[in-house]
DNA sequence: CATATTGCGTGCGTCGCGCACGCTAGACTT
DNA sequence: AAGTCTAGCGTGCGCGACGCACGCAATATG
């Protein structure tokens, strides 16, 4: 019970980010995605999702991994109907990753699943706390210690 | 900008748990103890600074990994000279690892710089924020949607 | 005393990752 | 217009972490 802050923020993202904890977050995140959405596709569905048709470059930029990294979890996407490569108008060399209507809708049940568990699970809260908090995580996690 | 409160914490999740944050995170965790603490080590470390010594595969089900997993830390650690292994005088096949005066003052320096840099990101919050905000965090993470 | 169980450590196969290379296409120089 | 440099993508390779299953030693159980 640290009344000091930094260790209780310290100690609450040790354990967010230990391997059981991660996992058993993603676990939900994924469930009914079928087995070609895990932890490592996630972040692309999801980086998609919120960026709309992308270039591998620019995608593997966001999810900080390498372009490598993001050709293959994009052709494991592509297999199972949940992305599509098209070529860029633009430029011929650039393949634009985009969902499928089936990885759009796939992504977007699941956000909605995951919302309403964590939305149920804070219930029990103070009315106006669960929003407090949500606003507070945001700009923690976006505009905190760890982003500049 | 979701006024839905389960989309906000959702979302900050996954960009709290995508590779590049988390790595970043730890990182910063794991910042000048040597190359032999690092995101795998670590929660080893932790999670002994947190119970004492303790049995390989006590540690092994708290941190979510399994005992192989541990014992190749273990001896990672060991060899840094940050652990050590002591035979369980009530049981003369278990194998008690238990932090050495090194390790527990490499965590503990860290563990302070750590919160240090999150109350100065946090210091232009609102007096009172920070608290509660940690507050909340430390609940959500251990009494919320994730651990029952 | 014989058998089952517990606790560790190790070999094996799997998987994800970064790096470096090759190939194609666009940009730039002269 | 031709030659060179750069950008973008995909693939082969080696590395490291992981889980599983096995073997070995020690304890519990009947």
């Amino acid at each position: 019970m640290p009344t000091d802050v930094g260790h209780e923020i310290a100690d609450a993202l040790g354990t967010l980010l230990k391997r059981s904890t991660r996992e058993q977050i993603y676990r939900r995140l994924t469930e009914g995605l079928g087995e070609a959405v895990d932890e490592v596709t996630y972040p692309v569905l999801s980086g998609l999702a919120r960026t709309g048709p992308r270039s591998a470059a620019g995608l593997a930029d966001e999810i900080g991994l390498d372009r490598s990294g993001v050709t293959r979890r994009a052709t494991r996407l592509e297999e199972a109907g949940l992305l599509r490569r098209e070529p860029d108008p633009a430029d011929r060399r650039a393949t634009l990753l985009a969902l499928t209507e089936a990885g759009r809708a796939a992504i977007e049940t699941t956000r909605q699943r995951l919302a309403a568990h964590i939305e149920d699970s804070l219930a029990s809260w103070p009315p106006g706390e669960a929003q407090t908090f949500a606003r507070r995580l945001h700009r923690f996690v976006n505009h905190g210690p760890f982003t500049g």
